[in-house]
DNA sequence: TCGCTTCCCCTTGTCATGCGAGGGGTCTGG
DNA sequence: CCAGACCCCTCGCATGACAAGGGGAAGCGA
């Protein structure tokens, strides 16, 4: 933890946990380690807010759990994708695209006359 | 008005409004048309959003405000960046756009094995 | 064996803040 | 005269990221 990390932003967490699941289950722990190397270090999770996400995602149907054995071998719980996961994961994904390129336009704006 | 604008990220509120201040004084409503435009009506700030936040910006010192009146000849609160406001601007631009390059990294991950 | 670290799960309370709704006033054009 | 644009504000609600705190089990080194 280089502790140079950012604070998430609000909506972007559900997009990051259902993007870590795209090709694997996962149990929370791992899903934070995830966000943490494919942002090379840049976003963390904290576990106050993965765990309750979690929740969250479970009851609105977009991820399903069931419990397992880690590769440590440890118990933990898996979560999968379901199919209006998928869907949302989309639409999710959509919705950053177009929210961060409008961002970029406004910051990149040369002022109201060029 | 499209309809189709996305709902505002919390952190991104301060930096459009900073913004959208860099090269002249505005006045409130300005300041919402501006975004407006500048985001190509992909982004909207509503007045409960804009306000509020105006006068935290105001607390904060990073901008000041000035009656004046405005093009329509109405009269009108005119904000302006301070120094630190300017500092605080490229600080928050700076961290968006380490935020974003983050997600952009994460949603263009191939999976565990690439 | 003990204790430390890592791994793994969870909940509670706090705080910040985006937004809807509501309220007020002014100027202009049809 | 009146609709609509222009311009300002505040309240209350809901959401949700986070810190802090709690629990427990596996593995390892001393």
């Amino acid at each position: 933890m280089t502790d140079d990390s950012l604070n998430l932003l609000r909506g972007t967490v559900d997009l990051l946990i259902l993007k870590s699941l795209t090709w694997e289950a996962r149990h929370g722990y791992a899903i934070s380690q995830w966000i943490d190397t494919a942002t090379e270090g840049t976003l963390l999770m904290e576990e106050g807010t993965l765990y309750p996400a979690l929740h969250r995602l479970d009851r609105k149907g977009w991820i399903e759990s069931e419990w397992g054995l880690s590769a440590n071998n440890r118990r933990a719980k898996f979560y999968q994708l379901t199919a209006a996961g998928r869907g949302r994961l989309d639409s999710e994904a959509t919705s950053w695209q177009r929210y961060s390129d409008a961002v970029a336009k406004a910051l990149a704006n040369g002022g109201p006359r060029p």
